[in-house]
DNA sequence: TAGTTTGTTCGGATCGTTCCGAACAAACTA
DNA sequence: TAGTTTGTTCGGAACGATCCGAACAAACTA
């Protein structure tokens, strides 16, 4: 018999997988099967037991690589955080620079290596396999928006692919 | 001017970033780049300046996840490696099971949630997304297959998608 | 059988990251 | 102005992961 408990701490182990720490992705956690739509940093800290000062930094984090978003009430005291309304569609397009990057590298490896037929055919390949995703993978969000729809509000967050997730780029989210 | 050294650096620390250890990450650069289709243990401890018991470890998982395959020549008298025909591919198929890991996370939120109703709409968008995800992404990579055949191989690893990746999953691969 | 080569496993050292508590800064209250 | 609350930054401790050298096991050679 699972607890909410059971699930924060499930979801600080996935998403810690995804590049993410151990807190903030107790965090996402949290968020995401509180009944509140939103949550302050000591609040947060009674509940996941976590120092002020982590709970800062992890905070921190999620709000600069756009999963979480800040925001203060009109004459609050205090700062609170919600989950963006397209956290996991930030995730997935998270992983389009990764496609690019791995392509870049491929390009690089081009670049040193010599004229070694094999080589070259096997860094084209990887330059093009990453190339092709991350031209198509977009195709593959923007349909899930299509049909998926659920109120006028658009595509999801078609713009502002962001390119910094975290200060180093979120390793995989999609994974 | 960028080097060849250069570019197994590059590759250590791209492949560090999808849940691979450093030196694995390098070893799969300099395999990229080699006009060798393959190389040995203690050759790659030579080139990279690896004990070999750190190789030992690096291409023990890289062969466990499928990246990299073993092989002995007929009368040789120490292993082989090289990369696997599939490389990128595998890569990407591993990022699948994540995303069904990530449907059940969310399965497993929508277990222990209340009966909020913006909750339970949130984790089920996040089921739903990730389903999809899982569904349309392993099409993508058949059309690529179908539209990249270089050989009469047929699609490249059709079959064997490998759940484990590395011994924990690849944390994101095709990130 | 003795010796060599190849590869794995073990214990300890090292490195990077996260976390905590404390000091600090800023905004508000009385 | 003194005091309180909120949030960030800093130094050090703790933890996990990797790496190394050494011991070990297995296969082959002479």
């Amino acid at each position: 018999m699972p607890s909410v408990e059971e699930f924060v701490e499930s979801a600080g182990l996935y998403f810690e997988r995804l590049g993410l720490s151990r807190t903030a992705g107790r965090v996402i956690g949290l968020l995401l099967v509180d009944p509140d739509d939103s949550a302050d940093a000591p609040g947060l800290c009674e509940r996941l037991g976590v120092a002020k000062s982590s709970m800062s930094v992890a905070l921190g984090r999620l709000e600069r690589s756009g999963l979480v978003e800040r925001f203060r009430p009109p004459r609050g005291r205090r700062d609170r955080y919600r989950l963006t309304d397209d956290v996991f569609g930030r995730a997935f397009r998270a992983k389009m620079a990764e496609f690019a990057a791995f392509a870049r590298l491929a390009e690089q490896g081009l670049a040193v290596v010599g004229d070694d037929a094999t080589s070259r055919a096997r860094l084209e390949r990887m330059r093009d396999m990453y190339a092709f995703m991350g031209r198509e993978f977009p195709g593959l969000l923007d349909r899930w928006d299509r049909e998926n729809r659920t109120t006028g509000d658009g595509p999801a967050s078609a713009g502002g692919v962001r390119d910094e997730f975290g200060e180093q780029g979120v390793p995989g989210v999609a994974r």
